[in-house]
DNA sequence: TAGCCATTATGATGATAACTCATTTATTAT
DNA sequence: ATAATAAATGAGTTATCATCATAATGGCTA
């Protein structure tokens, strides 16, 4: 049987393959040239040349510079996206989730930032207002989750709007990751620390209740709490 | 003695002044082209045309392409600290000092967007790591300065080192101004209180003292109060 | 197996834009 | 007025993106 189908077992063996393979190949020296020089240094011809093609091949493959950096950066996030799964424990609770999830983003914006570069140079299309990659907004995705479950199970207020818990999250932790690249600093568990005393308010009494049998709830929360929701409450209200 | 010296009355007159001008002139013809082309829509033939200069003359001024949009997006941010020194109030409590530099900043980012991504061109060096530019750094002082002065009045703990205050603060916000353009959306004040509550839990309990003395009631009297206001608007809210 | 056609690959070529430099023009000093 | 110095010019050089006419390849039928 292994003779009568050759191209089952064998890579490479059929055109679809070769080309799945020269693809994936394009896609590895593009990565290699775009994280090691940048976008300005990095030219057609020497992606060309690691991909072991010509480089009109590369434009057969990809429309244009602008395009082929749009195939990696996008890769690069749908590859996040999948680690960001596997890291989050979606049965835990949604405080510990979000630590697991500053502490992954964290991590892999640190260990990768040309990335971040190139996924500004990604998003600018030459049609000005600046667009949002897919793979990004499937990223995204992930954080959205752990909120909405926390809401769901009582865990977390709604008093603030998803989107802002988003930006918050997520514009901080790039900032520290640069932080921390700039003074060649490895991770810092603490910045993940506080990033998620920041979220205590958002917690819902429930929660806080919980917590405290272990340690009494300050007042201060509590406070915090509660003005979040009557400013929000405040604010609706004004319409 | 007007005869004499004519070069001390007239503008343009001194050679000194006249390069001022045409100096001036090739910033101000850069930035209008950046800001709607961007970097790569940009031609340094289009910038010097709408100067009135030859192409040539822009490289007495400026070394290349990359040094011009430094110094534009350098100059900006120059502005920006002069707005934001006149915007804050040192005189007030910190929590409303940050409230008025958030909302300045916020203010800003929504009006030029198209500067924030002109910084993420000009802070790439081709030189790799990412540099930082000086303009920059003296614009985050005004937050520092906001920072150190309520540690110093022992208004704000420093349970929170300061550059992780700095990366949440201007991390969120310009994280909330590129979500607030793509909706479409104006200023939104909520945007900024949320930030702030999160703040909360680094005031001192000095101050918390201090807040609850205005109204004299004890802290547990001021809770019943917002709990009672909370549930009347949570019930109007049912509607 | 030989030969045909669609698909894939090539690299010389054109177009554009950053940057240079020999020459010209303007300004100051004597 | 003239020499000396500084500033301005734009045609020319180089690099790189993207195209396209031509060539190679591989599957398919007779």
């Amino acid at each position: 049987m292994s003779a009568s189908s050759p191209d089952t077992k064998n890579t490479k063996n059929t055109q679809r393959e070769r080309l799945e393979a020269k693809e994936q190949s394009i896609l590895n020296a593009a990565t290699e040239v775009f994280t090691a020089l940048g976008v300005d240094g990095s030219t057609m011809a020497e992606i060309a040349r690691r991909a072991h093609i010509a480089e009109g091949t590369l434009y057969l493959y990809h429309k244009n510079k602008q395009d082929l950096l749009a195939v990696v950066v996008g890769n690069f996030w749908a590859d996040l996206t999948k680690g960001a799964l596997v890291a989050v424990d979606a049965s835990l609770p949604v405080m510990e989730q979000l630590e697991q999830l500053a502490t992954y983003h964290l991590k892999a914006l640190i260990q990768q930032f040309d990335m971040v570069g190139l996924t500004y140079r990604a998003r600018l299309r030459h049609g000005e207002p600046e667009y949002q990659l897919p793979k990004i907004r499937e990223y995204v995705r992930v954080f959205d989750q752990i909120i909405e479950r926390g809401i769901s199970r009582q865990e977390f207020t709604e008093a603030m709007p998803l989107w802002q818990c988003r930006d918050v999250f997520y514009g901080a932790l790039e900032y520290s990751a640069r932080t921390l690249l700039l003074r060649e600093a490895q991770f810092d568990a603490s910045v993940v620390n506080q990033l998620l005393v920041m979220f205590h308010p958002y917690k819902t009494t429930q929660t806080l209740a919980a917590d405290s049998e272990k340690n009494a709830p300050s007042t201060s929360e509590r406070l915090a709490n509660i003005e979040a929701q009557l400013a929000l409450l405040v604010e609706r209200e004004a319409k």
